[in-house]
DNA sequence: GTTTACATACATACACGAATGTATGTATTT
DNA sequence: AAATACATACATTCGTGTATGTATGTAAAC
């Protein structure tokens, strides 16, 4: 076969991103092998080796095209324009309707919930997994910091570990929901299901109030 | 090289298991092929395919080792000579201690979590893993529903969505304490983790008095 | 109490497919 | 003409499953 322009070479590269974000998904990482790959999206190893060193750099790739969307969601946790716990009322809501709006999100994060291994040859995956939770749970730290000095705190709730508690549920709730795909009880009761942990880290629904934010 | 006795044989068995849970959690169990567990436990692959007929059969049985200690726990969270809200605090604790305290359990569910691919090949895993979380949420809900009957939950909760929300904080406690094996923060202050959620669930802290439970 | 016959508990060897990486071919673009 | 965008072909490695070898335990026959 012959050569292509650019456009189309640019093309065939987000098919075969394309493809293989789904058959990941469907199969698992390991189980997959480029030739899978390559014959879903009509073409041969050939084309992905062209495009991509190998199976990892590929993995890579695909995945770092939802960054953009993750640091949106990040960029309006610190917009300061509304009080930090609506803030975060709104934060937690916003995931969870980007994952249900968004196929690709959906799916990438399914593969790295439940298709794919975090040890030995995809450790560094688990590494950056690590280190993206903890800037994770910092951002929502400095936010649950803010409502501390906004005195909306309860008492004794600690920001740091407020924010662990803060990011695991988000992290569990994300896995039953892929777990249970087409059941739509999470998405429907989103709030209800929030409600419990936001009652017991603020004072008086304040979450609930746009209020505008005090000086932060 | 030559037969053994009964004792000896059951013996090397365990000593398959013991290695594969160890290697899987090191490598992962998509990356590991059964000369590497051989190799480990100081055997050859004939000793593997003797006691068991591939690798998902090895796995299936190394996984099956936990169950007991499950089965503990989920008996002792269905004791009716306490409350129902201190039952599923007391719950909450004894399965990070157990996580804590037993080295296997841990290594099972870290494999679960982090080192084995859930699609595919190990669709059925999956599938367990579903069955599973759905017995375990129903038993919450059993538990939180008896606890509604005793007036202890707050007025806008339900407790399906309750069993959800606190199964869902549950794994993914979980999935941050296994994140970071060697960060105390999450074991030492579980209470305080734990805490909001209880919060925002029931009336007046309630699960800290060991009431007697009333009629259920 | 030996001897014998068979089952056991593996080790070893082999055959096969699958997956990878690379080298090369080839028709277009540019 | 040279680089591009792949397809094709090849060599090699790896993993599996199975077949076979073999030395010992075990129980029954005698």
């Amino acid at each position: 076969m012959a050569r292509k322009t650019r456009e189309e070479a640019e093309q065939t590269r987000h098919l075969l991103l394309d493809t293989a974000e789904q058959v990941f998904w469907e199969k698992g990482v390991a189980a997959t092998s480029l030739a899978d790959i390559a014959a879903a999206a009509g073409l041969t190893r050939g084309a992905i080796y062209w495009h991509f060193s190998n199976k990892l750099d590929l993995f890579n790739a695909l995945c770092d095209r939802i960054i953009p969307e993750l640091e949106i969601l990040d960029a309006r946790l610190l917009d300061s324009s509304i009080n930090p716990a609506t803030r975060l009322w709104l934060h937690g809501h916003s995931m969870f309707a980007l994952l249900h709006d968004n196929p690709r999100i959906r799916r990438i994060c399914g593969i790295h919930h439940l298709g794919c291994e975090q040890v030995g040859e995809m450790a560094p995956l688990l590494l950056e997994q690590i280190s993206w939770t903890q800037e994770k749970q910092a951002k929502l730290q400095q936010v649950l910091h803010c409502a501390q000095e906004q005195q909306l705190l309860r008492a004794d709730v600690d920001p740091k570990l407020a924010a662990i508690g803060l990011h695991s549920l988000y992290g569990g709730l994300i896995h039953s929901w892929l777990l249970a795909q087409d059941d739509r009880t999470i998405h429907n009761n989103l709030s209800a299901l929030l409600s419990p942990y936001f009652e017991g880290i603020f004072k008086e629904r304040c979450w609930l109030q746009p209020l505008p934010c005090a000086a932060e």
